[in-house]
RNA sequence: GGUCGGUUGGCCGAGUGGUUAGGCACCGGUCUGCAAAACCGUGCACGGCGGUUCGAAUCCGCCACUGACCUCCA
């Protein structure tokens, strides 16, 4: 149906056709992680539907240059009077270096990023190490009137910003409400405004992050940094901002703030906004502490999880909602989706069985078109899997020979589910044997399964179940298939 | 309190003014010494009350419940 890719734009709350400012080029920014704890499954949303947004435009041959940062500084801590951010609070708890908690977060981030199978952004930037920049922003918002010093910090004045331009044209917060519904925080006495926020703040004496500037030696505010980062390696104006809903307020909207009056244009002109993972329909989060982590799902050791997960799982689980709707943690759900990815890809297997005929019953092109249909509705990954799915259906069938299909349509099949299975969706079937092998076992487990095939050859059932249940109460599963027995430890 | 969203079958989760979403589970079948696995197949739905319409789960209104943001958060 649709040929051209669509994406819901929060700007303008509709589906957009996308075109680039400059024709087959993407330049996209996604806020990335504040690195002062270990990745749970909410990073694991927004990376891997930022991932499917990369995978998808460099599919259709776009170049992107996709900068996703690392916050490694600037986040007040909102119980912290004395300005520390979360970092250095931490930092002090664990006797640790700032800069080595950051970055042995930035190591596991990594780490599973790479075990989700999410590919590396094309320039991965830190706040800290862009202070300088984020200074010359400061300079020139103060120098256009749009910001104000008060004790060593700098504001940005927000109500004189909303007297020329919109404060709330992304998050559709009316100034009015916010101003009556802003709760008082401590420090706020600096500010002219409840609504203005940091873009430096003085450094309290205990504050270990610090940087020298005109102003005081302190730190930048939280906002800035995406604001300096992405102008710097994207230019003024790029085409796709990305985050999480819960950064559309105040997040991205005072990024849109900033770079108004300091480059005098909206960053962005798509954003896109990835929901919320939830738990028993609360959001999994900081805040409420109901987080699992991504090494928790792998090893199963976390007393909401029945079992462990393996990373692919986890893509797969999430891959399943659209990107825009919550989708709910359960153990249930989770099994559901482990199920359902081997099923998909064993068909990538099954697909390389089936012998030619010289009919179709499959209609190739009709499944490339709704492949593509789905993904340019706004990256339907749900429609894309369920039309995968359908595929699979009719390879089992083609395989036991229900179906039929021609040698050329074959080949088309096998292109279609490697591009969108392995490429777009980003699944892969090594990662699902990600437990290391025991070898010794398997050796032994050989010989077992070896000297029960003769017992059965000899029709010694008796046995042959014997050696069954005592492997199954000693935790091991053997299941016999047409081509002998596997085995599985549970 | 303000702003915005959600409510789909046992579970997860798409979508559309009239035609089967899909997955998992269940049930039936094929296969198997048996079981499991695998594969095939079937059933079950759109929060409540009104309205618009030839026809609404899909549009509108009201109500109920629920969530997100408004403070750091993916």
């Amino acid at each position: 149906m649709n040929n051209k890719l669509f994406i819901y734009n929060t700007l303008s709350r509709k589906k957009e056709e996308f075109t680039p400012i400059i024709p087959k080029k993407v330049g996209l920014y996604v806020c990335g992680p504040t690195v002062y704890g270990d990745p749970h499954l909410g990073h694991a949303r927004a990376a891997i539907t930022f991932d499917l947004l990369f995978r998808y435009l460099t599919f259709l041959d776009y170049k992107v240059r996709y900068v996703r940062n690392i916050t490694d500084v600037g986040h007040l801590e909102n119980d912290a009077d004395e300005g520390d951010d979360k970092i250095a609070k931490k930092a002090k708890l664990d006797d640790l270096e700032p800069m080595e908690v950051a970055q042995y977060y930035t190591n596991r981030y990594h780490l599973y990023m790479d075990q989700l199978n999410v590919l590396n952004p094309s320039i991965e930037p830190r706040a800290s190490g862009h202070i300088i920049e984020q200074l010359e922003l400061v300079d020139t918002i103060l120098d256009k009137g749009f910001a104000y010093e008060s004790k060593g910090s700098v504001y940005f004045d927000v109500e004189k910003y909303h007297q020329q331009h919109h404060y709330g044209k992304l998050s559709g917060r009316i100034i009015e409400d916010l101003l009556s519904t802003t709760r008082a925080l401590d420090g706020q006495s600096e500010k002219r405004s409840n609504l203005d926020f940091a873009l430096w703040k003085k450094a309290s004496p205990e504050h270990i992050m610090r940087w020298p500037s005109k102003y005081s030696t302190g730190f930048p505010g939280w906002h800035l940094e995406c604001s300096a980062m992405s102008a710097k390696y994207l230019g003024d104006q790029f085409d796709i901002h990305g985050g999480g809903m819960d950064l559309l307020f105040p997040h991205h909207e005072c990024e849109i703030a900033q770079s108004t009056i300091a480059k005098g244009k909206t960053p962005a002109r798509y954003w896109m906004h990835n929901n919320m993972i939830t738990i028993n329909g609360q959001k999994m989060g900081k805040s409420l502490g109901n987080f699992i982590t991504l090494e928790e799902f792998t090893t199963g050791d976390h007393a909401m999880l029945q079992k462990s997960y393996s990373p692919m799982t986890i893509r797969f689980f999430i891959l399943q909602a659209h990107y825009r709707s919550t989708l709910d943690f359960s153990n249930e759900a989770l099994m559901a989706a482990e199920k359902g990815m081997q099923r998909l890809l064993e068909s990538l297997k099954t697909v390389e069985k089936i012998a030619p005929s010289k009919s179709s019953d499959f209609n190739v092109a009709e499944f490339e078109n709704n492949c593509y249909s789905a993904m340019n509705d706004d990256l339907n990954s749900p429609i894309l899997i369920a039309h995968l799915f359908d595929a699979t259906r009719a390879i089992n069938n083609m395989a036991a020979g229900q179906l039929s299909i021609t040698a050329n349509d074959l080949k088309q099949l096998k292109d279609l589910l490697n591009a969108f299975i392995l490429e777009v969706l980003g699944l892969t079937p090594e990662m699902e044997s990600f437990k290391e092998a025991d070898t010794q076992l398997a050796t032994a487990m050989d010989l077992v399964l070896q000297w029960r095939a003769q017992v059965k050859a000899n029709k010694d059932y008796v046995t042959a179940d014997k050696i069954r249940d005592e492997l199954a109460k000693a935790g091991i599963t053997v299941k016999d298939g047409k081509d002998g027995a596997i085995w599985e430890v549970k």
